[in-house]
DNA sequence: GCCAACGTTGGC
DNA sequence: GCCAACGTTGGC
């Protein structure tokens, strides 16, 4: 019989520049819960919006750094919140078009489930079979929030040296 | 620093 | 609504 727990859970891959919000820095907050905050593209706030799910799994992959891939594991612990960076005169990420009655841009609170001992490369995600169409593996994949099958999920971390 | 890929903007 | 120009991302 089918019990709530069992309710499907999604898996994703959120990008960070680890210059700007790192494991590190996650490590310091409370309870290791973070905000993931300031995503302003259109695609990724619908993602963000209507299909990050609590209790979905997230793969936490560094760019723009000097050995980009994936760093560690979170899990979502509250989803579809408006993204108050947006409400914020004094952030870099304020859009005064976005007013909470009516909010343009969506974030979801991650806890950090694992540190990886060592960062599976990008460079090695490309040459692992059964990756060949993860979507960060691809020429130009921009997207700041993708999707992940579970059998990718699965790959990475057997890579990662964990056990699934 | 280069440049491919892709998103956004704005003239028409 | 088209599409060229422009800006940004991000690997290399």
């Amino acid at each position: 019989m089918a019990r709530h727990s069992d309710t499907p859970r999604s898996f994703w891959l959120f990008k960070t520049e680890p210059t700007s919000f790192s494991i590190e820095h996650w490590l310091k907050l409370p309870s290791q819960v973070a905000l993931w905050d300031g995503v302003r593209n259109y695609q990724s706030r619908n993602t963000l919006r209507d299909l990050v799910k609590t209790g979905d799994h997230v793969l936490i992959h560094y760019s723009s750094c000097t050995i980009p891939g994936i760093a560690g594991l979170a899990t979502v612990v509250e989803a579809g919140i408006p993204d108050p960076s947006a409400f914020d005169p004094s952030s870099p990420y304020f859009d005064p078009k976005s007013i909470p009655a009516s909010p343009t841009w969506f974030s979801v609170r991650l806890k950090l489930a694992r540190c990886f001992a060592r960062l599976v490369p990008l460079s090695t995600l490309k040459v692992t079979p059964g990756l060949e169409t993860m979507m960060v593996c691809r020429r130009g994949a921009r997207l700041s929030i993708q999707p992940v099958t579970p059998e990718e999920y699965r790959i990475v971390l057997k890579l990662a040296g964990i056990k699934g």
